[in-house]
DNA sequence: ACCTGAACACCGTTCAAGT
DNA sequence: ACCTGAACACCGTTCAAGT
Protein backbone atom coordinates (compact mmCIF):
# COMPACT_ATOMS: atom_id res chain seq x y z
CA UNK A 1 0.00 0.00 0.00
CA UNK A 2 1.34 3.39 -1.24
CA UNK A 3 2.39 5.75 2.02
CA UNK A 4 -0.22 8.97 1.87
CA UNK A 5 -0.51 11.26 4.65
CA UNK A 6 -4.06 9.88 5.64
CA UNK A 7 -2.88 5.79 6.27
CA UNK A 8 -0.55 7.28 8.27
CA UNK A 9 -3.10 9.87 10.70
CA UNK A 10 -4.36 6.56 10.46
CA UNK A 11 -2.39 4.49 11.79
CA UNK A 12 -1.13 7.38 14.27
CA UNK A 13 -4.43 7.30 16.04
CA UNK A 14 -4.83 3.77 16.29
CA UNK A 15 -1.47 3.41 17.91
CA UNK A 16 -2.91 6.43 20.32
CA UNK A 17 -6.23 4.57 20.85
CA UNK A 18 -4.45 1.37 21.91
CA UNK A 19 -1.91 2.09 23.89
CA UNK A 20 -1.35 5.79 23.85
CA UNK A 21 0.68 8.65 23.21
CA UNK A 22 4.21 7.07 25.19
CA UNK A 23 3.90 4.65 22.12
CA UNK A 24 3.23 7.05 19.67
CA UNK A 25 6.63 7.56 18.71
CA UNK A 26 7.59 8.51 14.60
CA UNK A 27 9.78 5.45 14.39
CA UNK A 28 7.30 3.05 16.23
CA UNK A 29 4.44 4.81 13.46
CA UNK A 30 6.99 3.93 10.66
CA UNK A 31 7.46 0.70 11.61
CA UNK A 32 4.40 -0.34 12.09
CA UNK A 33 3.82 0.67 8.52
CA UNK A 34 6.58 -0.45 6.83
CA UNK A 35 8.36 2.17 5.92
CA UNK A 36 11.62 3.99 7.11
CA UNK A 37 11.34 6.53 9.79
CA UNK A 38 12.30 9.51 7.28
CA UNK A 39 9.52 8.19 5.14
CA UNK A 40 6.60 10.08 7.33
CA UNK A 41 8.85 13.43 6.71
CA UNK A 42 7.70 13.09 3.36
CA UNK A 43 3.98 13.34 4.01
CA UNK A 44 3.98 15.03 7.95
CA UNK A 45 6.18 17.99 8.84
CA UNK A 46 6.65 17.26 11.90
CA UNK A 47 5.22 15.15 15.27
CA UNK A 48 3.39 17.93 16.54
CA UNK A 49 1.73 18.51 12.90
CA UNK A 50 0.83 15.01 13.02
CA UNK A 51 -0.57 14.99 16.75
CA UNK A 52 -2.88 17.94 15.80
CA UNK A 53 -4.15 16.01 13.30
CA UNK A 54 -4.77 13.10 15.22
CA UNK A 55 -6.68 15.02 17.66
CA UNK A 56 -8.96 16.19 14.74
CA UNK A 57 -9.79 12.78 13.38
CA UNK A 58 -10.57 11.81 17.45
CA UNK A 59 -13.43 14.15 17.43
CA UNK A 60 -14.37 13.88 13.73
CA UNK A 61 -17.44 11.58 14.44
CA UNK A 62 -18.99 13.77 17.00
CA UNK A 63 -22.01 15.26 14.57
CA UNK A 64 -21.64 19.05 14.19
CA UNK A 65 -25.05 21.22 13.51
CA UNK A 66 -27.70 18.89 14.88
CA UNK A 67 -30.68 21.34 13.30
CA UNK A 68 -33.27 20.03 16.38
CA UNK A 69 -32.02 23.34 18.40
CA UNK A 70 -35.13 24.56 19.55
CA UNK A 71 -33.49 24.19 22.87
CA UNK A 72 -29.69 25.03 22.78
CA UNK A 73 -28.95 25.05 26.37
CA UNK A 74 -29.82 21.50 26.00
CA UNK A 75 -27.96 21.06 22.81
CA UNK A 76 -24.77 22.28 24.47
CA UNK A 77 -24.76 20.28 27.27
CA UNK A 78 -25.18 17.04 24.61
CA UNK A 79 -22.42 18.33 22.62
CA UNK A 80 -20.24 18.79 25.65
CA UNK A 81 -20.85 15.18 26.82
CA UNK A 82 -20.31 13.56 23.46
CA UNK A 83 -16.88 15.13 23.21
CA UNK A 84 -16.32 14.17 26.41
CA UNK A 85 -17.32 10.76 25.66
CA UNK A 86 -15.69 10.77 22.27
CA UNK A 87 -11.92 11.19 24.28
CA UNK A 88 -12.75 9.11 27.14
CA UNK A 89 -11.57 5.82 25.33
CA UNK A 90 -8.96 7.09 24.42
CA UNK A 91 -5.46 6.55 26.21
CA UNK A 92 -3.76 10.24 26.58
CA UNK A 93 -6.93 11.26 24.04
CA UNK A 94 -7.27 14.98 26.35
CA UNK A 95 -3.68 15.44 26.13
CA UNK A 96 -3.56 15.03 22.49
CA UNK A 97 -6.39 17.72 21.98
CA UNK A 98 -4.72 19.94 24.62
CA UNK A 99 -1.94 20.10 21.85
CA UNK A 100 -3.52 20.87 18.98
CA UNK A 101 -6.66 23.63 20.80
CA UNK A 102 -3.45 25.24 22.23
CA UNK A 103 -1.66 25.82 19.13
CA UNK A 104 -4.71 26.50 16.81
CA UNK A 105 -7.87 27.10 19.02
CA UNK A 106 -10.17 26.86 15.85
CA UNK A 107 -8.18 23.78 14.22
CA UNK A 108 -11.04 21.27 16.30
CA UNK A 109 -14.20 21.62 14.63
CA UNK A 110 -15.91 19.92 17.32
CA UNK A 111 -14.38 22.29 19.79
CA UNK A 112 -15.06 25.20 17.58
CA UNK A 113 -19.01 24.43 17.58
CA UNK A 114 -19.23 24.46 21.66
CA UNK A 115 -18.22 28.58 21.22
CA UNK A 116 -21.28 28.48 18.52
CA UNK A 117 -23.41 26.65 20.44
CA UNK A 118 -22.73 29.16 23.78
CA UNK A 119 -23.19 32.03 21.07
CA UNK A 120 -27.03 30.61 20.53
CA UNK A 121 -27.39 30.02 24.32
CA UNK A 122 -27.49 33.33 24.95
CA UNK A 123 -23.79 33.12 26.11
CA UNK A 124 -22.55 36.67 27.35
CA UNK A 125 -18.40 36.51 26.98
CA UNK A 126 -18.39 33.82 24.34
CA UNK A 127 -14.85 33.38 24.27
CA UNK A 128 -14.17 33.70 27.55
CA UNK A 129 -16.91 30.64 28.22
CA UNK A 130 -15.65 28.50 25.48
CA UNK A 131 -12.30 28.22 27.17
CA UNK A 132 -13.65 27.50 30.35
CA UNK A 133 -15.73 24.61 29.07
CA UNK A 134 -12.69 23.16 26.48
CA UNK A 135 -10.74 23.68 29.52
CA UNK A 136 -13.02 21.84 31.80
CA UNK A 137 -13.41 18.83 29.54
CA UNK A 138 -10.05 18.33 28.70
CA UNK A 139 -8.65 18.47 32.46
CA UNK A 140 -11.42 16.33 33.80
CA UNK A 141 -11.02 13.81 30.74
CA UNK A 142 -7.21 13.51 32.02
CA UNK A 143 -7.56 13.35 35.21
CA UNK A 144 -10.51 10.38 35.15
CA UNK A 145 -7.85 8.46 32.76
CA UNK A 146 -4.67 8.98 35.21
CA UNK A 147 -6.87 8.19 37.89
CA UNK A 148 -8.08 5.15 36.33
CA UNK A 149 -4.96 3.75 35.30
CA UNK A 150 -3.45 3.96 38.91
CA UNK A 151 -3.57 0.80 41.41
CA UNK A 152 -4.92 2.65 44.29
CA UNK A 153 -8.85 3.29 44.60
CA UNK A 154 -9.98 0.99 41.52
CA UNK A 155 -13.63 2.51 43.05
CA UNK A 156 -13.54 5.05 40.67
CA UNK A 157 -14.72 7.99 42.71
CA UNK A 158 -18.11 10.44 41.67
CA UNK A 159 -17.63 12.12 38.68
CA UNK A 160 -17.16 15.33 39.00
CA UNK A 161 -17.58 16.25 35.70
CA UNK A 162 -21.70 16.66 34.93
CA UNK A 163 -22.10 18.61 38.30
CA UNK A 164 -19.13 20.74 37.19
CA UNK A 165 -20.41 21.23 33.66
CA UNK A 166 -24.30 22.30 35.25
CA UNK A 167 -22.40 24.83 37.69
CA UNK A 168 -20.58 26.00 33.98
CA UNK A 169 -23.69 25.99 31.81
CA UNK A 170 -25.42 27.57 34.68
CA UNK A 171 -23.31 30.40 35.16
CA UNK A 172 -22.55 31.37 31.71
CA UNK A 173 -25.97 31.55 30.07
CA UNK A 174 -28.78 33.93 31.03
CA UNK B 1 28.89 19.89 47.28
CA UNK B 2 27.03 16.91 48.05
CA UNK B 3 24.31 15.68 45.91
CA UNK B 4 20.91 15.98 47.99
CA UNK B 5 17.14 15.37 46.91
CA UNK B 6 17.01 19.28 47.79
CA UNK B 7 19.69 19.99 45.28
CA UNK B 8 18.21 17.69 42.35
CA UNK B 9 15.21 19.63 42.58
CA UNK B 10 16.52 22.93 42.81
CA UNK B 11 18.59 22.37 39.91
CA UNK B 12 15.40 21.15 37.62
CA UNK B 13 13.46 23.69 38.99
CA UNK B 14 15.94 26.48 37.65
CA UNK B 15 16.54 24.47 34.50
CA UNK B 16 12.39 24.13 33.61
CA UNK B 17 12.78 28.23 34.62
CA UNK B 18 15.53 28.93 31.85
CA UNK B 19 14.96 26.66 29.34
CA UNK B 20 11.45 24.69 29.69
CA UNK B 21 10.54 21.08 29.31
CA UNK B 22 11.96 20.37 26.66
CA UNK B 23 15.55 20.84 27.95
CA UNK B 24 14.57 19.05 31.31
CA UNK B 25 16.16 15.58 31.35
CA UNK B 26 17.23 13.27 33.44
CA UNK B 27 21.16 13.43 31.28
CA UNK B 28 20.95 17.06 31.03
CA UNK B 29 20.28 17.88 35.03
CA UNK B 30 22.95 15.19 36.01
CA UNK B 31 25.17 17.13 33.36
CA UNK B 32 24.68 20.44 35.46
CA UNK B 33 24.91 18.73 38.71
CA UNK B 34 28.38 17.06 37.75
CA UNK B 35 27.39 13.34 38.26
CA UNK B 36 26.68 10.26 36.13
CA UNK B 37 23.40 10.07 35.30
CA UNK B 38 22.43 6.79 37.73
CA UNK B 39 23.17 9.33 40.29
CA UNK B 40 20.37 10.94 40.31
CA UNK B 41 18.10 7.75 41.00
CA UNK B 42 19.59 7.15 44.03
CA UNK B 43 17.75 10.47 45.56
CA UNK B 44 14.62 10.11 43.45
CA UNK B 45 13.02 7.57 41.94
CA UNK B 46 11.98 8.43 38.70
CA UNK B 47 10.99 11.61 36.39
CA UNK B 48 7.38 11.83 37.32
CA UNK B 49 8.86 11.95 41.00
CA UNK B 50 10.83 14.62 40.50
CA UNK B 51 8.69 16.95 38.37
CA UNK B 52 5.61 16.64 40.99
CA UNK B 53 8.59 17.67 43.12
CA UNK B 54 9.14 20.57 40.71
CA UNK B 55 6.00 21.63 40.54
CA UNK B 56 5.66 22.03 44.58
CA UNK B 57 8.69 24.35 44.44
CA UNK B 58 7.11 26.56 42.05
CA UNK B 59 3.95 27.45 43.49
CA UNK B 60 5.76 27.21 47.36
CA UNK B 61 6.00 31.13 47.35
CA UNK B 62 2.64 31.45 46.76
CA UNK B 63 1.53 32.49 50.39
CA UNK B 64 -1.12 30.64 52.24
CA UNK B 65 -4.05 31.04 54.70
CA UNK B 66 -4.13 35.14 54.52
CA UNK B 67 -5.77 35.41 57.72
CA UNK B 68 -7.21 38.96 56.66
CA UNK B 69 -10.00 36.71 55.17
CA UNK B 70 -13.04 39.24 56.43
CA UNK B 71 -14.08 39.30 52.39
CA UNK B 72 -13.36 35.02 51.30
CA UNK B 73 -14.50 35.85 47.89
CA UNK B 74 -11.90 38.29 47.17
CA UNK B 75 -9.19 36.36 49.08
CA UNK B 76 -10.41 33.65 47.11
CA UNK B 77 -9.72 36.12 43.78
CA UNK B 78 -6.42 37.07 45.03
CA UNK B 79 -5.44 33.60 45.68
CA UNK B 80 -5.95 32.54 42.48
CA UNK B 81 -4.45 35.56 40.62
CA UNK B 82 -1.48 34.93 42.63
CA UNK B 83 -1.42 30.84 41.58
CA UNK B 84 -1.79 32.12 37.48
CA UNK B 85 1.33 34.81 38.41
CA UNK B 86 3.72 32.22 39.73
CA UNK B 87 3.31 29.73 36.85
CA UNK B 88 2.79 32.19 33.65
CA UNK B 89 7.15 33.34 33.83
CA UNK B 90 7.62 29.69 33.91
CA UNK B 91 8.36 28.16 30.63
CA UNK B 92 5.75 24.78 30.45
CA UNK B 93 5.01 25.72 34.49
CA UNK B 94 0.94 24.86 33.86
CA UNK B 95 2.29 21.46 32.27
CA UNK B 96 4.01 20.29 34.79
CA UNK B 97 1.48 21.21 37.37
CA UNK B 98 -0.91 19.54 35.38
CA UNK B 99 1.46 16.15 35.61
CA UNK B 100 1.53 16.70 39.45
CA UNK B 101 -2.26 17.75 39.94
CA UNK B 102 -3.86 14.74 38.33
CA UNK B 103 -1.25 12.68 39.47
CA UNK B 104 -2.76 13.29 43.12
CA UNK B 105 -5.08 16.77 43.43
CA UNK B 106 -3.57 16.91 46.70
CA UNK B 107 0.23 17.12 46.57
CA UNK B 108 0.02 21.06 45.95
CA UNK B 109 -0.44 23.27 48.97
CA UNK B 110 -1.08 26.20 46.87
CA UNK B 111 -4.33 24.61 44.70
CA UNK B 112 -5.65 22.56 47.95
CA UNK B 113 -6.12 26.27 49.46
CA UNK B 114 -8.55 26.98 46.57
CA UNK B 115 -10.91 24.65 47.29
CA UNK B 116 -10.52 26.04 51.30
CA UNK B 117 -10.98 29.45 49.87
CA UNK B 118 -13.96 28.52 47.90
CA UNK B 119 -15.84 26.65 50.92
CA UNK B 120 -15.48 29.94 52.84
CA UNK B 121 -16.65 31.41 49.98
CA UNK B 122 -19.59 29.27 50.07
CA UNK B 123 -19.30 27.47 47.21
CA UNK B 124 -21.92 24.48 46.77
CA UNK B 125 -20.28 21.55 45.12
CA UNK B 126 -16.10 22.49 46.28
CA UNK B 127 -14.54 19.37 44.63
CA UNK B 128 -16.23 19.78 41.27
CA UNK B 129 -15.67 23.93 41.88
CA UNK B 130 -11.99 23.51 42.21
CA UNK B 131 -11.64 21.14 39.19
CA UNK B 132 -13.28 23.88 37.32
CA UNK B 133 -10.54 26.72 38.56
CA UNK B 134 -7.84 24.47 38.90
CA UNK B 135 -8.27 23.48 34.98
CA UNK B 136 -9.30 27.25 34.15
CA UNK B 137 -5.99 28.20 35.32
CA UNK B 138 -3.43 25.58 33.93
CA UNK B 139 -5.72 25.70 30.64
CA UNK B 140 -5.28 28.96 30.16
CA UNK B 141 -1.56 29.90 31.44
CA UNK B 142 -0.68 27.04 29.21
CA UNK B 143 -2.57 28.45 26.11
CA UNK B 144 -0.94 32.25 26.98
CA UNK B 145 2.51 30.57 26.73
CA UNK B 146 2.63 28.73 23.55
CA UNK B 147 0.79 31.99 22.27
CA UNK B 148 3.84 34.01 23.49
CA UNK B 149 6.46 31.92 21.84
CA UNK B 150 4.55 31.53 18.58
CA UNK B 151 5.61 34.43 16.11
CA UNK B 152 2.64 35.04 14.23
CA UNK B 153 0.20 37.56 16.01
CA UNK B 154 2.56 39.34 18.93
CA UNK B 155 -0.23 41.53 19.83
CA UNK B 156 -1.01 39.31 23.00
CA UNK B 157 -4.66 38.84 22.12
CA UNK B 158 -6.84 40.45 25.36
CA UNK B 159 -6.55 38.11 28.25
CA UNK B 160 -9.50 36.09 28.91
CA UNK B 161 -8.29 34.83 32.14
CA UNK B 162 -9.94 36.97 34.46
CA UNK B 163 -13.72 37.45 32.63
CA UNK B 164 -13.53 33.96 32.52
CA UNK B 165 -12.35 33.93 36.17
CA UNK B 166 -15.26 35.79 37.28
CA UNK B 167 -17.92 34.03 35.54
CA UNK B 168 -16.80 31.09 37.50
CA UNK B 169 -16.42 32.44 40.88
CA UNK B 170 -19.99 34.26 40.32
CA UNK B 171 -21.50 30.82 39.49
CA UNK B 172 -19.54 29.01 41.96
CA UNK B 173 -20.68 31.03 45.36
CA UNK B 174 -23.85 32.24 46.06
C1' DA C 1 8.04 12.26 -6.56
C1' DC C 2 8.87 9.31 -3.02
C1' DC C 3 11.67 6.36 -0.19
C1' DT C 4 16.04 4.06 2.03
C1' DG C 5 20.24 4.02 4.77
C1' DA C 6 22.74 5.96 7.75
C1' DA C 7 23.88 9.17 10.63
C1' DC C 8 23.53 13.04 14.50
C1' DA C 9 22.48 14.15 18.85
C1' DC C 10 20.00 12.78 22.10
C1' DC C 11 16.52 10.06 25.77
C1' DG C 12 14.97 7.20 30.84
C1' DT C 13 16.39 3.61 33.58
C1' DT C 14 19.12 -0.27 35.56
C1' DC C 15 22.80 -2.36 37.89
C1' DA C 16 27.34 -4.55 38.78
C1' DA C 17 31.21 -2.72 40.61
C1' DG C 18 33.79 0.53 43.13
C1' DT C 19 34.73 3.75 47.41
C1' DA D 1 25.59 4.82 51.87
C1' DC D 2 26.36 6.83 47.74
C1' DC D 3 28.24 7.13 43.18
C1' DT D 4 30.51 5.62 38.48
C1' DG D 5 30.70 3.17 34.11
C1' DA D 6 28.59 0.99 30.99
C1' DA D 7 25.02 -0.86 29.00
C1' DC D 8 19.91 -1.60 27.17
C1' DA D 9 16.42 -0.15 24.50
C1' DC D 10 14.95 3.48 22.73
C1' DC D 11 13.91 8.78 20.72
C1' DG D 12 12.99 13.06 16.58
C1' DT D 13 14.92 14.75 12.61
C1' DT D 14 17.91 15.38 8.48
C1' DC D 15 19.72 14.35 4.12
C1' DA D 16 22.65 12.30 0.48
C1' DA D 17 21.74 8.81 -2.44
C1' DG D 18 18.85 5.71 -4.88
C1' DT D 19 14.52 4.41 -7.86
Amino acid sequence: MALTRVRVVDVATSILREFGLGDLSMRRLARELDVAPGAIYWHIANKQVLLAAVAERLLADVPLGEQGADDPAAALRAHVLAVRDALLPVPDGADVVAIAYTLDPDSVPALREIGVLLKEAGAQDVAASTDLVVHHILGSVAATQVRAASPEEAVSSPDRFEPALDILLGLSCG
